[in-house]
DNA sequence: CATGAATGAGTGTTCATTCAT
DNA sequence: AATGAATGAACACTCATTCAT
């Protein structure tokens, strides 16, 4: 089952793939159409056959990116179910990997996704909230179904979704920027470590003293 | 030492003012300069008596606002060090909150430091640059210090500067828009808890199973 | 000798027809080739086929419905001849009924000419100026064959053309537009009426006193 | 007491006459924003710091110039009234002889204001049906107070001030455009007389028969 | 005859920056 | 120091027209 490499890309696509490189390069604001259309190959007015305007492109890339995410929280299943804590760091840490692989297939978009989708007063605020309200859900789901209450540190899903995504967005986005094409098995790896057991300077510090000041 | 509180601001600070508001409001890029001087009650041409462009008195202000947490890094002398886990896990929750506390004093400044900071393509990256790489050092300057090798799970300040700052960033923002005005007490401890244990499902499944599919 | 009720538009009709309808809704400048197509039902491209550009449609619309007026002076062999000045108000009044006729058969056509062909910085001067002249030609040619110089108070045609044009282009339009389905008898009594005698004011005066100041 | 001729023309004024000379040469939709400020010898930028848009300056231009005609129907207070026909005649003519003086002392604008401000699908109806309805007002006044309801044989305002207004309109604009500067006594003459009288091939045919075919 | 994707010149509007007063 | 009128480069978007199929 190959991947028809030889693909004709429709200018759709061709407009499309321009718009993310240049977006990224650029940022939005910065980005003219006429690069876009420069790169793409058309003609100035080719590009609002296809897109309204420059505003539209920009949704719809990082839409249909955020979209692949979205896929992936709805398909997971096991998250915090499992026999054992091993179990669960096994689900945990599959999930995080096919996040960051994803990540890793389009960089660029996941890039501008988090970047541009923050920022900007708001301009595109909601495409960032509805990956975000998409994360929470189904945070609150597993929790709800898989965590007995009096089990759990932390009572609110919300929370838990803030402090996770910060570490998710941050981290891939900083090591793809590093090293330019990483390891999602370690790095999935790590951060599972790290949000199920934090720094683990405790377990460090079994039977002995820190050293001290 | 009194503040000065019926302190008449100079055009310059009417300016830095106005500046901070509007680019919180829209963003660097649709902020214009007539709005800064409107909201400033000044002229056009005034504007530039003090700042030599638009993205001059950007950086200005980001600097500025960056340094106030890099003054915290460098006065903090106390982090991973203590008799036990309970003084360390006391310390974090002080510079934890030290951070917050300026963070939530400007909340306009800082939403901005770390929202441009990122984005655009980089136009304003080293200013957030700089603020990283004030952090890892003051990491790996306690870990060095405080942490025999051996009793820390992640070799790496940076790794551990990633995750931190990711969960510092979205837990300020995220919490600074929820809930206005916040309880910076509060969300330290929280975050100091994931910090130091992240989840903790495994602590709290001691003695009994974790329900299971 | 039957109209075919049934009749299927021809391509070309059907973008004619189109046409009509927003270039009167639109104006001339405003109305875009691709409006014409989409409501015409055919391709973009189609519209090539028939008509050079958007200037020749224009043109021969209007042309055309101009020359349904023209016809009616070429057709018209009384006007000012009569027994007495009932049997000329009679043939005034049946001119001007005709020429109502052919306004009220084809609104937008007729609204667009008068429109349109006057403004514009003469873009499409040409085309109301031919009407004009045929006019002129029309009443030149009846005066000097029905009235004996000096029993006409205006000695030139040009003078009376535009009177009579003048009084006649903007009542219809007008009152077209009041009135949606008007009644032409009605309106030609009037503008007869008007034509002849003006206001009447003085008609009005016999054997008293108008009120005054 | 003289006109400063010597009057230095201000940036806005500089604007609106170039904007006149090109409105009337070219219309509205073809004149560019370009033509005007190369026009008046300013930059482009400088045309958006007195006016939002071409629609505006249009817009002021125009309903500046309407105003004055709307000035000279509230300073009337004689037009129907007079001890005999002749007094009212005067009356008239003086009326016609002030709106034409205004007409030929800013042709460009006259006949932009009659030619675009009914034209275009309505884009600037407005501002002639708010002259339009300002003349109506006008009518009814003077009908109400000085014309005995059996002694007028038109009896709706609304319907003269459609006939006054096309012979108005018409004439102004076609004898401005042959004879490039007009005696504007002359032509309130005729049009007051075809105005009152009509064409007067009655009182031309007193006493023996139009010759007839 | 018909299609409709592609073209690209054209233009209104914005806004950071300058400078004479 | 302060003003604010003037600048002009830059750019998103439109739309009549073409042409390969």
């Amino acid at each position: 089952m190959s991947v028809n490499t030889s693909h004709i890309p429709s200018t759709k696509e061709q407009l499309i793939d321009a718009a993310v490189h240049i977006f990224h390069q650029k940022g939005f604001q910065k980005t003219r159409i006429s690069d876009i259309v420069s790169e793409a190959g058309v003609a100035q007015g080719t590009f609002y056959l296809y897109f309204r305007s420059k505003e539209e492109i920009f949704r719809q890339i990082n839409t249909a990116h955020m979209n692949r995410f979205v896929k992936v929280f709805e398909e997971t299943d096991l998250l915090f179910a499992g026999d054992d804590i091993q179990a669960i760091r096994k689900n945990i840490h599959h999930f995080l990997n096919k996040l960051l692989e994803i990540y890793k297939q389009n960089v660029h978009v996941s890039e501008l996704l988090f970047r541009e989708g923050i920022g900007h007063g708001g301009l595109f605020k909601e495409i960032h909230e509805n990956f975000f309200d998409s994360f929470i859900s189904l945070l609150r789901k597993h929790m709800k179904r898989d965590i007995p209450p009096d089990h759990f540190h932390f009572e609110d899903a919300e929370t838990i979704a803030v402090f996770l995504l910060g570490v998710f967005e941050r981290s891939a986005s900083y090591f793809m920027l590093m090293q330019k094409q990483f390891n999602t098995e370690k790095l999935a790896g790590r951060m599972t470590d790290f949000m199920l057991n934090g720094l683990q300077l405790n377990s460090a510090n079994h039977g002995r003293q820190l050293n001290l000041k």
